[in-house]
RNA sequence: GGCCCCAUCGUCUAGGCAGGUCCAGGACACCGGGUUUUCAACCCGGCAACAGGGGUUCGAAUCCCCUUGGGGCUACCA
């Protein structure tokens, strides 16, 4: 938390609120504390001035005081003759008064490293190798701002020293910073040996680049565009996903903009000022603007896929695998196998896709994995995260449902299919598409009446009984058991999607079956006229 | 533009360092069939790759070079 402009508290919360959900532990840090503490670079400020004092009176680093604007300059420059800005190194350095006078002046002061400029700097990462860069591309890099925080590169040298870090293992964007890190190492802490340093390949996303969390709002603003069209802005770069997305938009209900605001938190020029690109609010902003709009969001931070229904089994097992194998055929492994299998020997040195659709296998494997005691626990956690109607469901009907739901993807589609028994009476929502192909085509209506004259004459509704009800009536219209468990289904769900219907009828029970057939033969009969 | 990394089925990858056992194996996806009260799940079968060009070698997916392509970095962000 360096950087005092953009750390927030809930962004350090949610990294270590996703580690522990995945099951993740860590030994010493925030929170947990241990023997190198304090573990926020925000409160370590005095141990990086030292430093940075010792590496000044060495005359290994120096002031300076351009302001951004200048630099800004320097580069364009740079860059209309023929490469990178590298810092040109003044011939005296500034010292400990000219500061003060910059100081004074109002003028921003930094400091800078004084890169040795003898030898190539050559590093050996334990995926990729010898890798050499020459000290010139580098340059001299700011290890102090002018705000006095220390940068990362600076901070991350002296914490993995004092920390008595091992293996820095990090994603290939950080190969460049790496020979920057070791010189300033070596200039500090030459005795010392650096720490084995692994470069991991950088998981992609499908829509092209790095997975990021930019994708959200984008996706967001192509769904806002098409249900409000607020925008004068949206234009080219439309995702994929965002368009599957679209196309998954419930049937309208009424959306306006004041709404969308009030739902947000926002104002009115706030949402427009985000829809034309100027601004991007925080993720529980966006997801309360995509909750109201009715839309899942791509997943890009590990709760966005908790809160889709997948399990923290799978996150891990999946992650783990892209970018490393075990070298045999296995794919599916629980986290104490991987964890035995793990070797950094193996892991890969290409890019990876990240590919929701294996994830979906995954989870679908994982979920049929898991004990049930597990499972019911994760279950659980996802309703009250989503605020379902089923989180106040005690345990055993849960598990009942659970059970029921056996080959099911994600907590989510157990939920989905197993909602309607938590819904009251009254407000059952029809699918209009599923209402047409069971109800209103051929005699779905008629046979629905059948079906509830016959369950209303069984004393007793085990699913057994129902079933060999429903399958003597298919047998006795000489149709399949389809034509008869649909209607049922719709009027019971409101879709065809849900727990098998002999179970549903059963855990429904007599009346509240009833009710629903009676509300439904009543709603569409109408309908079915004109 | 500069610097760096990477390159096997559509995707994740095994094999590459120790060249022959690889007309390239597994998984996901896809296609065909089966099962089925919905959605799934499940079962059987199928399609599918060594980026291109030069070398080295008796022999190259494997070693070397070039080209092409992809990615990363290029901040007083991490």
């Amino acid at each position: 938390d360096t950087d005092q402009r953009r750390n927030t508290p809930t962004a350090m919360q949610q990294v270590m609120d996703d580690l522990r959900w995945l099951g993740i532990e860590w030994d010493e840090g925030p929170e947990t504390g241990g023997p190198h503490g304090p573990y926020l670079q925000s409160q370590r400020k005095d141990i990086y001035d030292r430093y940075i004092k010792q590496l000044l009176n060495e005359k290994k680093a120096y002031y300076c005081f351009d302001t951004s604007q200048e630099l800004d300059t320097m580069r364009e420059q740079a860059e209309g003759q023929k490469g990178n800005l590298t810092y040109l190194r003044p011939e005296r350095f500034a010292d400990e008064n000219d500061a003060r006078k910059a100081r004074e002046q109002g003028r921003p002061v930094t400091v800078r490293f004084a890169i040795p400029q003898n030898e190539p700097i050559v590093v050996q990462d334990v995926i990729r190798g010898r890798i050499v860069f020459a000290a010139a591309d580098i340059g001299d890099f700011i290890i102090q701002k002018s705000d006095g925080f220390p940068t990362y590169n600076f901070a991350c040298v002296v914490d993995d020293h004092l920390m008595n870090v091992t293996h820095v293992i990090r994603g290939q964007e950080h190969l460049n910073n790496t020979p920057g890190q070791q010189a300033l190492w070596r200039a500090l802490f030459a005795d010392t040996p650096l720490p084995a340093y692994a470069h991991m390949s950088v998981t992609v996303s499908d829509t092209g680049g790095k997975l990021s969390k930019r994708e959200r709002p984008k996706a967001l603003r192509v769904v806002i565009e098409e249900r409000i069209g607020l925008s004068d802005s949206v234009n080219a770069t439309v995702t994929p996903e965002a368009l599957t997305l679209s196309a998954k938009l419930h049937p309208p209900q009424v959306v306006t903009e004041q709404e969308l605001a009030k739902q947000a938190n926002l104002t009115v020029e706030e949402v427009r000022s985000f829809q034309k690109g100027e601004s991007v609010p925080d993720m529980p902003v966006i997801d309360a603007m995509a909750r109201y709009l009715g839309v899942a969001l791509p997943e890009i931070n590990i709760v966005d896929f908790s809160r889709s229904g997948y399990l923290p089994e799978t996150m891990v097992n999946f992650l783990a695998l892209l970018g490393w194998n075990p070298g045999d055929n296995r794919e599916i492994m629980a986290v104490d196998e991987l964890v035995k299998a793990f070797d950094l020997s193996r892991l890969t040195k290409s890019n990876s896709l990240f590919d929701r659709q294996k994830l979906l296998a995954f989870n679908t494997e994982h979920i049929r994995m898991v004990s049930p005691e597990t499972l019911l626990r994760h279950f659980k956690r996802y309703l009250s995260a989503v605020e379902s109607p089923m989180a106040s469901a005690d345990d055993e009907l849960l598990s009942t449902v659970i059970r029921l739901c056996e080959g099911a993807r994600t907590l989510a589609q157990i939920e989905q299919k197993s909602k309607f028994l938590f819904i009251d009476n009254d407000r059952i929502e029809y699918d209009e598409k599923d209402v047409k192909k069971v109800l209103l085509k051929s005699d779905g209506l008629a046979i629905l009446g059948i079906v509830r004259d016959r369950l209303a004459a069984m004393n007793e509704l085990t699913a057994q009984a129902i079933e060999d009800m429903l399958r003597g009536l298919a047998q006795e219209r000489q149709v399949g058991l389809g034509k008869v468990a649909q209607p049922l289904r719709v009027a019971l769900c409101g879709t065809t999607i849900s727990l098998p219907i002999f179970d549903s009828v059963r855990m429904l029970g007599k009346a509240n079956t009833l009710r629903r057939i009676d509300d439904t033969l009543k709603r569409f009969a109408t309908q079915n006229q004109t």
